[in-house]
DNA sequence: CGGATCGTTGACAGGTATCAATGCTGGTGG
DNA sequence: CCACCAGCATTGATACCTGTCAACGATCCG
């Protein structure tokens, strides 16, 4: 449980925090919001386009959480004030069907953000489970609330992370809803390889990548093992690389 | 750029035209948004929250447009600076397929807001196309952006649209794109039905259901026809009614 | 080594797409 | 008014695709 900041409590005392802030400004452990301007991957995320000054005015508890593959973030339907920005790692957001199975409704990768739900106050839409280990930072919403309320400038950050929900449910929708399982299994493979920053990426257990595309367990693995003996795709562990002009032109 | 949502049917466009010289005359008469005020559908749509002298410190033109069924509202992938609020009917949007084919991607009623993606300056996600006679309100982003500038009141009604996008998201794909066509198809009716406010709802064309559900539309056809001669929906032209209980226990 | 988990493959049944033909209905023009 | 047309709905035959049930192989780890 790394970093638990609790200056929420010296509120009705502005002035020692100021100096408290200060002091510790020069340590190599920085408290508050001072870590996010600090964040490597900052310019990715929520407060990419704050000001020193925004995030110095405020205090309120940011904390790390660490999940390892298979973590559970948080429940479908379960409610808590907060939401979260991945640092690093893979997260898969999953929807109880009625019949008992499950369906994977999005990837969250660097940069985005989980749970924004919670910014108007409902419930988490889904579960959310790590399917490799996982970084990222539990925001207080009232800290949105606050920021947006004293300036505008979160504003653009905030639409644009909704904005994002509403394309990639269209890309789930058109890429991995419509057509035969051969197609959607390589726009699948052609999505993954295409946010990875290497030749290869993380490729899902045939189980989740069933879950995705809306195909039995076994339908995954028969197109997987074809697109292998077809020298479309090349697997080591649970990473893989692939043909592109190939996948692209399936038919 | 007037004239912009001027679409394909020649009806359309004469009807327009004097509705908007119409427009300009109330404009006169009533300065702002005094309209808004008075809309009978306020307590539903995005500016719910304001207060009279929200409305009243604004002078820009919001525009009323009528469509005729079938007309496109905007296309995919255009840009224009105006978000729409539905007042009456009802919109499909659409995705164009790179296989020519086309997916529904989303159906907006009265309350809903379409383009919302013009809020961040994005383009059109999907075209909007009228299934019914439907009219609506053309609202500049400048409007939102400076009354949300002025005041916070309209951040919740906001943060409440996207947030019916992430959630209309899930129900395609768990309700509408997972499970045998028999089965997707029931739930369709369900929802169709579940919002109207009497027995009797919008019932669309195969190759709507088709384009919605993802199956061709012979599939369609023999799944609704088949249901009829169950008993458990029966039409009338465009409106059907169906027997809940039946359509809820589809295997 | 043995068990657990995941991936692969086979056989078969059932569901869906495809191609094609035929009703059905509202609207149009003679 | 009626015949006709265009678009939509329905239905059939068939091939293909996918789900289901079952068995077996591969890999990892204690």
């Amino acid at each position: 449980m790394p970093g638990l900041y609790l200056v929420s409590e010296l509120t009705a005392m502005p002035a020692a925090i100021d100096m408290l802030m200060h002091q510790q400004d020069t340590d190599h452990a920085c408290p508050g919001l001072e870590k996010c301007w600090h964040c490597t991957c900052r310019s990715r995320v929520l407060f990419a386009d704050l000001r020193h000054d925004d995030l110095g005015s405020l205090h309120m508890p940011i904390d790390d959480i660490e999940l390892s593959a298979g973590d559970t973030l948080y429940q479908e339907a379960a409610s808590s004030p907060y939401v979260y920005t991945l640092r690093s790692g893979l997260i898969k957001l999953v929807r109880l069907l009625p019949n008992g199975s499950v369906r994977i409704v999005r990837l969250l990768r660097s940069g985005d953000l989980a749970g924004i739900e919670a910014l108007n106050g409902s419930l988490y839409l889904q579960q959310a489970i790590a399917l490799q280990d996982t970084s990222l930072c539990r925001i207080p919403v009232r800290i949105i609330e606050q920021l947006n309320s004293d300036s505008p400038r979160l504003y653009k950050q905030l639409m644009t992370r909704w904005h994002k929900v509403q394309s990639d449910a269209d890309l789930w929708l058109a890429k991995f809803s419509t057509g035969n399982a051969r197609k959607r299994t390589a726009n699948l493979l052609l999505y993954l390889a295409d946010n990875s920053h290497d030749e290869f990426f993380f490729l899902p257990t045939r189980e989740d990548i069933g879950a995705l595309l809306s195909v039995t367990t076994e339908t995954a693995s028969r197109v997987i093992a074809d697109f292998k003996r077809q020298g479309m795709l090349q697997t080591r562990r649970q990473f893989a690389s692939i043909e592109r002009y190939a996948l692209q032109h399936i038919g």
